[in-house]
DNA sequence: AGTAAGTGACTTCTGGGTAAGTTACCATGG
DNA sequence: CCATGGTAACTTACCCAGAAGTCACTTACT
């Protein structure tokens, strides 16, 4: 043994499991703040507040801990855009319930919708593979509500669908972006503004949308 | 000296201004692609054909070739904007005549849009403060224009006003950014798909927008 | 001859990744 | 109730590739 008492090395207490948790939340954070290239893990272990190996021991590489924040992310964000498909809303009620699910999924970690969007993501085939995955589910989705609204104006051009399907989730993007920006918002008035410019773009709703919270 | 005439310095005949201009342009491919952090000079000096000290020479620093590539960028794309905006053209027309000359303005150089938008941009205070000097220019427009829009509607909310000019601005990022992942469209193809689907979200437009070159 | 254009070969340092060891917890057997 | 060893949780100190940045030098044009 060596100077027995100086060292900081032992457990404390925090079983693995949950300290997995903690990581990949703060790991979140800091790759959406900074984007996955722009990220080191010296800084993230000092934020979680632990040493860099214990990282790799628990998650394998850089790339390693990104799968794990992006596999997070993309089952809560599939889960909630699959299940709200489900209820069978149409048109601007469909959007408006759609986005408040989402604002409601992404309170507890905004930092989900950027990490998943990340554009310096590593270009690896697994990395790629896994969010292509998550990624066409929620297309798919989102092109099946789309391509509705395009039928409805006499257009069934696929290209045109794919196109106005970016544009959807860009408007997405915006308004979670903004609400990161904006953190005196909650959930409510996120959604009230939603509404509310939503009504300013396409008229005002024949029936108010059935939000409530995340799980009926 | 030494070995003389094996060494391959020496001048090309290439003047310093031009020299820079064609560095800059391939600097801003590559920062677009992997994002700032994710790009390395070397890898940049390769691509221009160059060695990398006279990026140094010329740029001074990793730093000051992106912020070089941040101007030109942000130089056109509010000079598009703020020309645009001085037609006086309103809702949707100008919408549609705006993204217009967005895409005739980033045909040659699409690179520009993604620089200006890299979420890895070195955070120091003086890229913050160029690229915050364009961001402010060009969201002032853009509010102007969602104001009136809001207004005709009932609503003088500041914040909705932002945030809906938040909405807009990545309207047009979906719009650029599948464009770029489209490369066999043209501007006047984009153009077309761009009046389709905005008449299919807001209605046909009344009359034709006056789509022309990028300088009328 | 002077200067602008240009390079090969360095130094330095950051950041991903690892080896080897330290400490606390927890089961057992006495 | 206490020693004792096994294991899981943790750290310090390091390696090394690659990228930022620099220097001394060479070549071509005028």
């Amino acid at each position: 043994m060596v100077k027995a008492g100086t060292s900081k090395a032992g457990t404390k207490g925090v079983a693995r499991p949950e300290r997995e948790r903690q990581i990949v939340d703060i790991a979140g954070r800091v790759f959406a703040e900074h984007g996955y290239a722009g990220t080191s893990l010296t800084a993230v272990a000092e934020q979680a507040g632990i040493s860099k190996p214990l990282i790799y021991n628990y998650f394998g590489s850089k790339e390693g801990l990104f799968a794990a924040c992006l596999t997070c992310a993309g089952e809560v964000l599939v889960e909630v855009i699959e299940r709200t498909a489900r209820l069978g809303l149409v048109g601007q009620q469909r959007a408006v319930v759609t986005l408040d699910q989402f604002y409601a999924a992404l309170e507890p970690r905004p930092w989900m919708w950027r990490v998943f969007r990340d554009p310096t993501m590593p270009a690896t085939p697994e990395i790629a593979a896994q969010h292509d995955q998550y990624a066409r589910r929620m297309h798919a989705v989102g092109v099946e509500g789309v391509r509705e609204l395009l039928h409805l104006a006499g257009n069934d051009d696929p290209l045109d669908a794919s196109a106005m399907t970016a544009v959807w989730v860009n408007v997405f993007d915006a308004l979670v972006t903004w609400w990161i920006d904006h953190p005196g918002e909650s959930r409510a008035s996120m959604t009230a503004r939603t509404i509310r410019l939503s009504g300013a773009v396409f008229g005002p709703m024949e029936t108010a949308p059935p939000v409530g919270p995340a799980f009926d």
